[in-house]
DNA sequence: CTATAATCGAGACGGTACGTCACGTCTTGAT
DNA sequence: ATCAAGACGTGACGTACCGTCTCGATTATAG
């Protein structure tokens, strides 16, 4: 995911420990106050307080970097587990409905799918995703189901996409018509996708 | 969305009757093929066989011309009506996961994440986004309210996000994994998301 | 020598007229403020009011732009013609002083020996250099040959080269000694070069 | 000129023997096949096989490095006395002929006029110019003026002037026209450059 | 024999200019 | 009025080189 460490046999000035942190944070900035199209190369290594050929020593172009700097911040998830499954995933949407509603996660996500568009270096960022986020709902059910919460015969996949995806979605619906939810309701959607689901995949019928 | 009607007065040479279509396809076309960052207006204009004036009489800059291209091919989705609540969303999730599943349909999941990252130009696609879609769910579910299988106090909105969201989410696991389910596999998914929200909606517990 | 009539066939938006010349009016000015090293083209750009694209739409590199500035600029040398032998050389002389101390003459010199040192495109400029300066001299070693004033059997590229010589090392002695002759040291000079190669030439011997 | 001599003491690891010469010899074959605007010290330093650092530890910059390495080479010029004033200036317009048209000669003549064309750093090279090629006429002058074959009048830099600048001036109509003079006709040059200012500085009119 | 120190090769560093490419505008002659 | 063609000003791209710097590895003298 980083950078793929090159030609390293000690000979030669080492690279600046920092800068691979500062560029990233650079990047991200950049990408978080002018966007897509407003985000510079040339701007990023400004900020960064260094030159350009430091950055296109270890990213190969734009896209490389963007990726690599979304990736390192935007796909972190704090763990969850309340004893329930029904407070676990409470708590995975409402962590979700901010991740995704914040200007790196949001980021992540885009780069997301502008990453599964295209044929070339698919391999690593799937990987994080899949490892950062898949394994988090994984964890969730197994512990459930230990419990005898939940029925084993649901396919934990489903349960990861369609948390996800609700939780994605709204923050498009929020962004697509420039909303921008209060805590509280921010909640009370946590709560309602959560109930929605939940029967579906829990050993008691009726629970709420 | 569409063209926003020019100066048509009757005088002067009328527009090339086809141009608009054969500009709409070969957008699309190089959207699919070389991404966002490889979609250059010449490459369309020489694609669609016009010269770039063409292209500029009619949308003022590439993403109006991008979000009209996907508008046109990817919000298609043709309705659902089977009777009963289980039916219709059964029938939504699986054109849902083969819309998205297909290149325009990714092409329009895209584009509208690009969209919404945007500040300016929001207005016309989200509305477009919740014309289309929204209404879909939104009718379905009022529906099953009529007929009393579904509770009047779940919020419509959470039910679109769910649907499409774990539909959407499938979608991107199915590229960044590099997969390419059968058919039976996506009956089976949409079966699936469906059995799972159901109970949570319904005003029968324990149906499946 | 200009710039090599590419496709015309009178489709498009023409090449703005003025822009060449504006071009290399601007190349010349930055060359003769700034030096080789301190010459940039988008410094030429900026100055001519032009964008780099329509400068490298006429030169392919900056090489060929500056050869071709100063071409245009530096081979002017006006004719020569006072009726003697003498006199005509003696004025040419001058003329050759002065060329070589201007800016735009000792841009020239120094060009055409960038240019004598690679192997590519030598001819135009070659050709150029041997039109303006040979023939002059040549001019007047006929007229004089005629009026019986100089010996028939003198190669003439000799006196060429001879007269050139001693006009251009004396420019170059000048710049190495950071040297600023007067106009008394100039005609001096220029009479001293003259009195020097007269006798060699002239049919009449003891001639001063 | 030579090295500028750094903090020699005795402590510390003494300068690879060497490397001086290497580096001049590398400079100089860049300098040769890439011409002015691809010489890069970087090459230079691969082509010599050293480190960046030593090349910088001797010569402060590009122009200092290219300047020396064409002093080193490019001003060697054997020393002429035949007894006569004809058979002395025949001898240096052949040995200037041959310098010029061979490959160090030449470079070292582009050399002169690029440093002569910029503000700084004049000193050292005029100086070494002035020394090793204006003291070669100004001797073979001083004799001949002795022995009473030359006018005292004559001013000496522009017998100079002359015979360089005619040597010169050949050399670079040579390469303009991608010419290669024979031996035969280079001597025939020699003599018919003599012979048309000999009269000229000569105190006995009529001599050939 | 150890400490000190200058030099070596390598190569990363902050800059700056290069020549390319795309944007959205414009100007032409033809339809 | 619209069309295809293509030049225009602008500005970012990714590359190359400058002259500086920092490394670990020599290689000498000084103590």
């Amino acid at each position: 995911m980083t950078t793929g460490e090159g030609p390293r046999r000690g000979r030669g000035r080492p690279r600046t420990p920092g800068a691979e942190e500062r560029i990233l944070d650079a990047a991200l900035a950049e990408y978080g106050e002018h966007g897509w199209s407003g985000f510079t190369m040339d701007a990023v290594a400004r900020r960064a307080g260094v030159g350009k050929s430091t950055v296109y020593l270890r990213w190969s172009d734009k896209d490389a970097l963007l990726t690599d700097a979304v990736a390192s911040h935007g796909l972190e998830l704090t763990a969850v587990d309340t004893g329930s499954l029904a407070g676990d995933l409470t708590q995975l949407a409402l962590n979700l409905l901010r991740h995704f509603h914040g200007a790196a996660g949001w980021a992540a996500l885009r780069i997301t799918f502008d990453t599964a568009s295209v044929d070339d270096r698919l391999g690593d960022f799937a990987e994080a995703v899949n490892e950062v986020h898949g394994r988090q709902v994984e964890q969730i059910c197994l512990r459930a189901i230990e419990r005898g919460e939940m029925a084993e015969d649901i396919p934990i996949t489903a349960v990861t996409e369609t948390i996800y995806g609700a939780a994605m979605v709204h923050a498009l619906s929020e962004r697509l018509e420039a909303r921008a939810d209060s805590d509280v309701e921010v909640e009370a959607r946590a709560r309602h996708i959560v109930a929605m689901i939940l029967p579906g995949i829990s050993t008691m019928p009726g629970t709420t």
